[in-house]
DNA sequence: ACTGATAGTTACCTTTTGGTGGGTAGGGCA
DNA sequence: TGCCCTACCCACCAAAAGGTAACTATCAGT
């Protein structure tokens, strides 16, 4: 089996937060444990496949865990894992830079809004 | 124009640090000035076009500035600007809980090899 | 018998991202 | 004269990521 070679950390990191949605997905779930549909109304771009597709990488990655209960119509649930919540910080840090880069940009006269902050 | 819409913060983050490599290029810019061909060596799966591509974008969202020296053969350099300085240790962040990732993969037996820390 | 609710899958297509191999400039130097 | 050096650009192609729409299952309620 060929040895995966990394020669940087950030590289590991981006493997499981970068893409379009995964960050996205566990800025939510670093408040609260969601159900699937509760995603999916938090994250309105984004589609059923790519939701569940991105939840089941975090899940491999052993970041979110994911709750089935035995019901009808079914009820699923996910959270982050111990292991998931060492990201909380960083998260958080995304977020925030994130909205001082819109301000900036807004006050650059950009045409730019932000919909819903993350502060704490 | 239309209005570019964000829904949360970390989305217009990942917007400039996201992608396979612009995180990379700005962990090793995150210590020093580095010239083109630096680069390059620092990160030697990228091609040339990918390495010129990606300074270009992160030159237009502000975050790096580029420096040309009149001279032949050319010289130009590259560094983080102040307001890229503030994503600094978002980057250290990202390098560390990679290479933490790693070691947590490796003892758990997958076939992982970091090349070079970042540690501080 | 039919509809609604929830979570999920699949096939198919488009868009985005990345890689390759070629070419440019222009002064220094053998 | 001709080749080296550095940075960089372009045309073209391949692969990965993401989007759309249609389909599944199951039980409750009407």
């Amino acid at each position: 089996m060929p040895t995966k070679t990394y020669h940087i950390g950030v590289e590991a990191t981006m493997e499981i937060i970068g893409g379009k949605w995964k960050s996205i997905i566990l800025c939510h779930l670093r408040h609260q444990t969601m159900r699937t549909g509760e995603l999916a109304r938090a994250i309105p771009q984004i589609s059923q496949k790519m939701l569940t597709q991105q939840l089941r990488e975090l899940e491999a990655a052993n970041i979110v865990s994911r709750h089935v209960y035995q019901q009808v119509p079914p009820r699923v649930d996910y959270s982050l894992t111990d292991y998931g919540q060492s990201l909380s910080g960083i998260l958080h840090e995304l977020c925030v830079w994130g909205e001082d880069n819109i301000d900036r940009r807004q006050s650059n006269g950009e045409a730019i809004t932000l919909l819903s902050r993350d502060d704490v």
